[in-house]
DNA sequence: AATGATTTTGGAATCGATTCCAAAGCCCCG
DNA sequence: CGGGGCTTTGGAATCGATTCCAAAATCATT
């Protein structure tokens, strides 16, 4: 029983393709009577018109793709949920898919809107470097969230993570801190701009970092356990340590805990992005929060107006508010 | 700059279309230098073969998609890595939808095989009914991960949740525990079946549960937390509560701890699927391993199967091994 | 050099849905 | 009843890549 093609439902409504094409795509011209043997036709026999002929002659899929290294950090999954309710509203069908890291695996993916597999493209932590991304969104709908490549081309939606490092810290200071150190991921723009946000607010009340770690493989809870490690074997403690995301900052209370000492009082802990995490962790940890759902939400906006927009395209980076959110893990006051 | 088509390349190469499609598609009957003058034109060109047209007329897409309602659950983002590194092996593109358990949205996504946007089609956890499962995976490719409606048609993969629940059960009792309670979660089948297996091991002990407490909403960290509540305003506590995640667990281990008591000494908690959450907590959880990315590669394979084999298809269930992994949340010996 | 076998090529037909154009049908009014 | 305008319809052309068939080119062999 193979599938039931337009010119089946025709046959069986006793129309022409025209009349049934004009049914599915609800078109006024088509009288009551003709309508409804169409419809009986398409239901006896369960038609769905092919994907592919109808991408191939409308030249556009309805569909949005997302890419992100992993699918199981908290930020992206709320992004992207923003993103799908979004994309659904307009009408558009939104996956997304995880590269691991891998740039042959992010290349087959990214291939799929330049061979019109998909419409629009949202990157959430591209491996490729950044001229591609630029060259790619140069000709085609492609839109950043969170990493964004400083690029004329490339649109990008994030939250100002520079002034948001700054923020956390500055509350640090605030609470009486002033050895501080810090454990972050180079590897990530956005982790870049955060360590300049904590240099920034050290220096601007006249202190140094006392250290700063950087995570070499992935950024995470036990990436966090391992950097704590080196910090409580230096020779005299710091006051408070500024963490590049909330499971780091849970590796690092986790084992200053284990060793003996204790969150706040010892040994402050500060993380980022307030995921479940920050609420899961004993104490509870201050932290910022990531407005990730409006994020998705924008970026969808973004690409909509890139797919289908006049040929202006909007250009450069909108920046969401961020929150302090002061927990436990902090002093007070 | 519109796109380049086949017929573009052809005439820039100096050869016909056919010659052009048999280098893009490897064949060995073209000589080298046509090869080469095709390759010369599609770099020009900057050519990229059109997925919908390519699809349409070789009737598959190469793209299979997984559907589940969260995308942040640790087992699910295991499980996708294992489906998509196997679909990788076997060229195809794995792509990740979560439905919200949103069934107009689900639906939306299903379409997507139905109307062959892709070839075949995981199920982690269907909002739809299981005849509607059924009737699906009777036409189309269809697996169904963890979750598995018990059908003729549809093939699935998961552990042996009842079984599971019977082993960490016995563990609980083998402890000591005497007063056993369960925090479950009734809306999804492999929660009823786990549910099932923790009554069994009681009744085999010669025991019956203290209390069985299920969620209402959603499985999380917060549920867990309201739900040991309930459990602790019991006029006697229990030994241990068996929890059907570890993220609830691991709430529930945060509001016995918060409520001054400690953990496993006055109550014993055990966990499930050993995610990252059961090494966060404080005491690290005892809990039962999923093999959730050998389960991904094995519904992959029989997802091929499904898509590629001859007429007869596999059915049923595939049974994968699941471990219990001892912590420190249950007393020992 | 001719013949046959083999390799390589061109180009038309095809996949299924949409859209455009012309023709047919309908209605209303004088 | 005729004709101008409107609605509705049929059907061919189209989107771009693949594939099949026949023709052309190449090669080998005598």
């Amino acid at each position: 029983m193979a599938r039931a093609t337009v010119q089946d439902v025709a046959k069986t409504a006793g129309v022409s393709v025209g009349t049934v094409s004009r049914v599915l795509n609800g078109s006024p011209a088509v009288s009551a009577s003709s309508r409804e043997k169409v419809a009986g036709a398409i239901r006896q026999l369960n038609y769905r018109p092919l994907a592919s002929a109808r991408d191939l002659r409308r030249d556009r899929t309805m569909r949005v793709l997302a890419l992100s290294k992993n699918l199981d950090s908290p930020v992206i999954s709320e992004a992207f949920r923003g993103f799908g309710d979004a994309a659904a509203e307009a009408g558009y069908v939104s996956l997304i898919a995880p590269t691991s890291g891998d740039l042959e695996r992010e290349q087959q993916l990214v291939d799929m809107l330049r061979n019109g597999s998909v419409d629009g493209l949202i990157l959430f932590s591209p491996t490729m470097p950044d001229e591609d991304v630029e060259a790619l969104a140069e000709q085609l709908s492609v839109v950043q969230v969170c990493e964004i490549v400083d690029s004329e081309a490339a649109f990008g939606v994030s939250i100002d993570d520079r002034q948001a490092a700054y923020d956390i810290t500055r509350h640090l200071i605030r609470t009486g801190a002033r050895r501080l150190a810090m454990i972050g991921n180079q590897a990530a723009r956005s982790g870049r701009l955060r360590e300049q946000g904590f240099r920034e607010a050290l220096s601007q009340a006249g202190l140094t970092a006392e250290q700063t770690l950087f995570a070499t493989g992935t950024f995470d809870f036990h990436a966090g356990r391992r950097l704590a490690r080196e910090l409580l074997a230096m020779d005299r403690l710091p006051d408070a340590v500024f963490c590049g995301s909330d499971t780091v900052a849970a590796g690092c209370v986790r084992e200053i805990t284990d060793a003996g000492l204790r969150v706040p009082d010892d040994l402050a802990v500060a993380g980022f992005d307030d995921s479940i995490q920050a609420e899961m962790c004993v104490p509870e940890l201050t932290t910022i929060r990531q407005p990730a759902y409006d994020m998705g939400r924008v970026a969808f906006q973004a690409l909509l107006e890139r797919m289908t927009g006049p040929g202006a395209h909007r250009r450069g980076r909108t920046f969401l508010p961020h929150e302090l959110v002061i927990r436990d893990s902090t002093k007070i006051q």
